[in-house]
DNA sequence: GTTTTCGTTCCAGTTGACGGAACGAACCGG
DNA sequence: CCGGTTCGTTCCGTCAACTGGAACGAAAAC
């Protein structure tokens, strides 16, 4: 029963061995601390090649042995990751606008884009504790489930929805939406409000509300949302909670230039 | 008169084809918006050959085309990087300690370690307006003329110390100590005061103000430092100051387990 | 309009990656 | 304390696949 496989995105690039390479880096994403022995098995490769591409990775840094002998994501990707985030003027101008956010609704809050059908993390203020629930944090969820993907995809083209439908709206929790016709109702919900709701459909027990972020096109480029415990989230807090989002998200749409 | 090859770190890999790719995506990491024809004349790499890296890369989403044909860091970077920093005890637990910091001094503030020699930067503050000087930030500076590297320098292994001057103590501005024996005084100093202080060596008109972050077993693994003109970091505020980079560095210590 | 430069594709030669097997070291359970 | 297993690492022959030309249309520069 191994956790199995990683993330073939679509094999056959025709460039074999970087695309172990990349499978390796990726794999060490998932899960940190991990053996040579444990890679080739969950990628269906040789521990030989993934070895060779290990030593490579390592002398660029992409990947560090730890003393155990095991492996592990090296400074280099946390370089050109801090390089991508100061470079993206979205992220730069939504920090200050998520911790105020975060400090008015004493929650957590995200901001994420959609990222092959999925809702990706950019930014992440953990507030007022960065209560670590578990060692790899979760930058990377379902679109049909959580706040931030009915956001995106209400406010996006309709292609994301049918494509999201196409994947099938896979059940997190009772809660969770599957019904594709429901699904649509919902999200014409969230487009007449201007802001989603959800309410424990990806985590029991977890609420979230988010907001659409528009660029100077008017394209739905990202998405604001909080998240909190139902305990503290309340639905009596929902309507005074999801003002404070539209306003953030507003306030970024501005300064991305979104006309009014 | 072009700017000339990326950065190989340590030829001969052993693995051609990895490292070409891998070049590739440090280069995009140095500057963004670049075409093949300029990224293959600075890899010293074929037309042909880096297409193929960058379809691969590209299917990865590790780099992302624009819509010029040209390519550039894509969003897998970030999602690893922030992998890697919500991973790494010392980034989530400096984070607020270097909002406080910033606040207090008015100044940018730095969380940083050495890498390879240089002075990497782990976490960045922006205070108080994010100004954006240019395009692409620094996040990668020489040690011997940052107080960040003669803060870790003074306090880390003295082999540190040795290569970064066999390296040559580059000239960076009027002020750069370039002398060996001046820059062992200066680290000696650093040891005795407990901060190090950057009198316009990297940056001309730029002062920064650097203390250790020592771990569990009393290695210093990291620095905070605080940034700013020398207009607005005067050096009677070096004292008051330091003290206050000193107090962050020591309450992030502690937190890391470091001994009283 | 002309010329250069770009990104992309194709192809043959040969480099260098693949995938076994083998090695010593670490780790396990007894 | 000591077999037995599993680990990370190295070596090597084979042949898949990467390299590096040349060629193409398209876009940009002159």
């Amino acid at each position: 029963m191994e956790p199995e496989a990683a993330s073939p995105p679509a094999d056959r690039t025709q460039f074999r061995s970087l695309d172990h390479a990349l499978g390796v880096l990726c794999a060490l994403a998932e899960k940190e601390d991990l053996g040579i022995s444990e890679l080739a098995r969950r990628l269906h490769l040789h521990k030989s090649g993934v070895h060779r591409a290990l030593r490579a990775l390592s002398a660029w840094r992409f990947v560090e042995q730890l003393p155990n002998r095991r492996y592990s994501l090296g400074l280099k990707v946390l370089e050109l990751g801090n390089i991508y985030r100061l470079r993206l003027d979205l992220t730069r101008q939504a920090e200050p606008i998520l911790k105020q956010l975060s400090q008015r609704t004493d929650a957590n809050s995200h901001l994420a884009r959609l990222d092959q059908g999925e809702v990706l993390d950019l930014l992440r203020i953990e507030y007022p504790a960065p209560l670590r629930v578990m060692r790899t944090p979760i930058l990377r969820r379902p679109a049909h489930c959580t706040a931030l993907g009915k956001a995106l995809l209400a406010h996006g083209p309709a292609e994301g929805v049918t494509q999201a439908i196409a994947a099938g709206l896979a059940r997190m929790t009772p809660r969770t939406i599957t019904q594709p016709d429901r699904f649509l109702n919902e999200l014409a919900r969230v487009r007449k409000a201007g802001y989603a709701v959800d309410n424990e459909e990806f985590y029991s027990g977890m609420r979230c509300i988010a907001a659409p972020v528009f660029n100077e096109q008017s394209d739905a480029v990202a998405a604001i949302s909080i998240s909190a415990l139902i305990t503290h989230l309340t639905t009596d807090r929902i309507q005074p909670f999801a003002q404070m989002v539209l306003e953030a998200a507003r306030e970024l749409s501005s300064h991305l230039g979104h006309p009014a």
